[in-house]
DNA sequence: GTCTATAAAGCGATAGAC
DNA sequence: GTCTATCGCTTTATAGAC
């Protein structure tokens, strides 16, 4: 019976290509986001990405339909990384303020391993396009609940500087995330990166004042 | 006496002449320095400039012989405005920490003018450019050395973190200079300027831990 | 120095064979 | 779905008249 009407012989088959299918698509979207850590949105080009998986560019138009969708499966990827990192401090015993060290930290080993992508000028075409990508704003909401709630139990616990907006901290958080600092201190050549991290979070928590 | 021969007579001419084209270039260079701050050195387009300025496109290269010039006299004006702030802080009475301070929230106050340009990405033509530029490397050092005085001397009255290399305070600076938070926090709709200011510096200089 | 017009190159996106 | 080849447009930069 060769037909398709067999679930248990035809699932394997679409199985298999689809997995083929799953795992191109995952190259194609690690060198987008690799290149966008590199050089941004607007210096990339379509072209790279292809060169950079070895595929035809026009195969790549078969996947995503423009460029502004390419980046926005990387942004939508490293947003889906964020939430499994974040599930997993489900399972670490340790307080609010502890899990927001861990995160910030978590974000500037992605920045320093050259996979976190540079956020994209205010009026980049990119920005629109994030803006209806349902998978995108599902992601980054769940991403700003989860790290809301922890800023607000770090406030009521002390912790977090309570004269800061909640919003402020979140955003400043964000921001750490791609902080340009990382890259500047790597580019003087004088550390490692567990001393940049160590530094950047220092600074990001505790500020530049001595304590 | 008509001819240029009689100094008295052709230094007015010459002057004025040189003024209009000084005062050109200045038009030219400030429309370069809000496209940079509003879209950065890849989006901005040099239709864009000529457009703002009112002067044809052609009329733009003879001034400057390349986009990457145009904006590296963007660059070289902002250097030297944060020369003109710094030398204006030498007649203050303040600590070295007070100063550092203030030239945070001026540099916040001109990124939320819309007047500061985002620094180019790491692998941008614009950053060889300023590179081999001398009037920018030598007003960045500048500019460096001033501000590490005053880290130095804050760090040895205790004020600033004296764990913390002088060249992280310094880049931490600079960062928080084009710092993204400004325009989250402005995009929110939810604090006028003077609370952004005041946030950000809170968070730069207190961090985000209660204290 | 300013303009109009255009060259030269790079880009995103597509056609059509296989 | 992959490829080669190319379209159509934008962009940087220049030529040449005035």
């Amino acid at each position: 019976m060769p037909t398709a009407a067999t679930p248990t012989a035809a699932a394997p088959k679409r199985s298999f290509r689809e997995q083929m299918h799953i795992a191109r698509e995952d190259a194609i979207v690690s060198a987008v986001n690799r290149l966008l850590a590199e050089k941004g949105f607007e210096a990339m080009t379509v072209d790279e990405v292809a060169a950079e998986v070895g595929i035809a560019k026009a195969s790549l138009y078969k996947h995503f339909p423009s460029k502004e969708d390419l980046a926005a499966a990387a942004m939508v990827r490293v947003m889906n990384r964020a939430l499994d990192f974040l599930a997993t401090r489900d399972a670490v015993e340790a307080s609010p303020l502890e899990h927001l060290r861990a995160v910030a930290r978590w974000t500037m080993e992605v920045q320093l391993a050259g996979e976190m992508p540079s956020l994209p000028s205010e009026n980049s075409t990119l920005r629109a396009a994030l803006a209806t990508n349902k998978d995108y704003v599902d992601g980054l909401m769940a991403v700003s609940d989860r790290l809301g709630e922890w800023i607000l139990a770090a406030q009521a616990a002390g912790a977090i500087n309570p004269a800061l907006p909640p919003i402020a901290v979140l955003y400043t958080l964000y921001a750490r995330a791609c902080d340009p600092v990382l890259g500047f201190l790597k580019g003087s050549g004088q550390m490692d990166n567990a001393q940049i991290v160590d530094l950047v979070l220092s600074t990001c928590f505790d500020g530049l004042r001595a304590r």
